[in-house]
This record gives C-alpha cells, sequence and structure tokens, in this order.
DNA sequence: ATGTTTATGCAATTTTATTGCACTCTAGGA
DNA sequence: TCCTAGAGTGCAATAAAATTGCATAAACAT
C-alpha cells in the first residue's frame, strides 16, 4: 500500500467510471501495471465494491432526519434486536448503537412526511422496546460524503 | 423511468462493476439498448457518479462517532458557517443542519482518539461558535448503506 | 386511424481490458 | 560488495467489452 496506491485509490473513489488507461495515465503507470494494482486492492477488499451513487433529490427521496433512540431494556441483545428491525427499513440509510445518553441513532432517507410517520408507528410503537426518540429533521446538508480520506 | 429503469438503479447501485451485457441480461434487454438507458440516467443526473466504496475498516480509520452540536449564536449565516468549517474538515464524512435541541449533527470516521482530540480543539475550541456538544461513539453498526432504495 | 417521437435489436466497428513474457528494481543474505 | 529471490513493471498480442448506424417496432398524441 504505497503512495501510488492511495492515489488509485482517491482517484476511483471519486470516478470509478474512468477507463483503466486514464487512470494509469493519472498515476503515470502502465495500463497493465496499473491494473493489476486495482485488481489486488479489490481482492484484499480495501475496494468493497464499485457502486452507482444516486442522487436522492432526483428519486424522490428528499426528507433527511437524523433520529436518536433510547431504549427501554439496555444491554446487548435488546440493542441487537432494535438495529436489525431498523436495518430491515428501506428509509434507514444508516443505524448505530452508541455510547452517551441515547442507545441507537438512526439516519433516515425519506420521501415525505407520510413516510416518516409510518415508519414510527412500525419502529417506535408502545409494545417496542424503545422509552423515548428524537427526531432531527435536516435543513441543510454541508456535506455527505462517500469517500474515506488516505 | 419505467420498471427497468428501477431493476437498472438497484443492479447498479449494489454492483456497477459488471458488464453492461451482464447487466442488459439481468433485465431482458439488448446490450445496445441498455447502455442507452444507463447512459441517460447517468446524463440525466439520476446516477451522480460511479464510485469505489472502500472498506473503513481496511483503511485505518475503524472509529465513527455521531456528534451534535448546539451553537452559541443560531441562524442562517452562524450556521453556514460551522457547517463549512465541518465539511473542511477530512474525517468529517457527513455534517447537518438540522431541526430540534441542537443545530447540527456530525457524523465522524476516525483514524483514532487522537486524531478525534485534535478535531475537537480545532472545531469546538472556545473562540469557536459552539456552545455545547456531545460525542456518541459508535459501538456497533446495524447498516450503513450508500444505496436509495426503489 | 395516422403521423411523430422514442425505444429496440442486430451486426459491424471501435475501444478497452487482459494476458504472456522479458526486463527492472529492491531488499536480504553470504 | 555481490548475488539472488520476489515483486513490480512495460510492451505487444489477444480477448472481451462498449459503442454506433441502421432498420424495425412500439408508444403516443392528434
Amino acid at each position: 500500500m504505497d503512495r501510488i496506491d492511495r492515489k488509485l485509490l482517491n482517484l476511483l473513489q471519486r470516478d470509478a467510471s474512468r477507463t483503466n488507461a486514464a487512470l494509469a495515465d493519472e498515476v503515470g503507470l502502465s495500463a497493465s501495471s496499473c491494473l493489476r494494482r486495482v485488481r489486488r486492492l479489490r481482492q484484499s477488499g480495501v475496494i468493497d465494491r464499485i457502486a452507482a451513487i444516486l442522487n436522492p433529490a432526483k428519486t424522490g427521496r428528499t426528507l433527511k432526519a437524523v433520529v436518536t433512540v433510547e431504549l427501554r431494556l439496555h444491554g446487548e441483545p435488546n440493542t441487537r434486536q432494535f438495529l436489525d428491525l431498523a436495518a430491515r427499513e428501506e428509509a434507514v440509510a444508516q443505524a448505530y448503537a452508541v455510547t452517551g445518553e441515547v442507545d441507537a441513532v438512526l439516519i433516515l432517507r425519506l420521501r415525505d412526511m407520510e413516510e416518516y410517520d409510518a415508519l414510527c408507528n412500525r419502529l417506535f410503537q408502545e409494545r417496542m422496546n424503545v422509552a423515548r426518540y428524537w427526531t432531527m429533521m435536516v435543513i441543510r446538508t454541508g456535506k455527505d460524503d462517500t469517500m474515506v480520506p488516505l
């Protein structure tokens, strides 16, 4: 994992659709050498996958929200159960068990308030293991990055 | 934007590295027709970009944290300024201005606690516009998805 | 119905990825 | 210092994939 690998990863995180020849050019390698490095990065798992990143606004999911959740019963099995339930929800983009005042944090990508309402009814209803929850609707996005800095 | 487009987007969000021929096969189109659809989805901006998704654990960024921030001075220009400062930080993956008890939420991808400490000193020091902040370290990840459901 | 726009499949063509091979560079050991 | 093993490299040939033109078919509005 040298300087060239890092350069390749940075370029590919931004745009993985360029041709291998162009990529090779940018890092100053031959096409074959470049290809072998990228293949190695994929096989070693540093590159998890190549994916299309959609524009959420153009797909009708314009609302974003951060929800903190306090559970009624704490501890491993209960937290895991809640996290699994949340993960199954389409609108839940991220679900974390965390330290601090609350037990879990969810990041939601919503179509509209109706979807939010339905989700709350499913995840936070009386008979669920949720004591309280706080919703923070996203007003403005300063950054939303899939890139891991190297 | 019909059923086939949605199918294409779902497939490409999972794996954009497959060949166009394979993709065409999966949705039951000819290669040329499939290619033209994907190109259209890219040009219309529904597909923002094709990117390599890295495994954060394999790149040394193993710590994740959610930080809620209460600003001293509220309102548009102050919030924007803080968000811009946060966005410039490498370790900040997401930065949002939100409704609710706090003003902003940050998602951090950290190398170690030292990096966390340094970041806090830069973003939350006395002379910054931050009244208080609460850090929630991520214990377990139930979901962390780049996909937008269709 | 009918003209018009839009999408489709096929086949030819162009572009790109992939491989074998000989060479180079580097680190470690005698 | 010299030698050698291993990994990495570039070139050129080959295989695979993307892209295009064109004729046809489907969808749409009048």
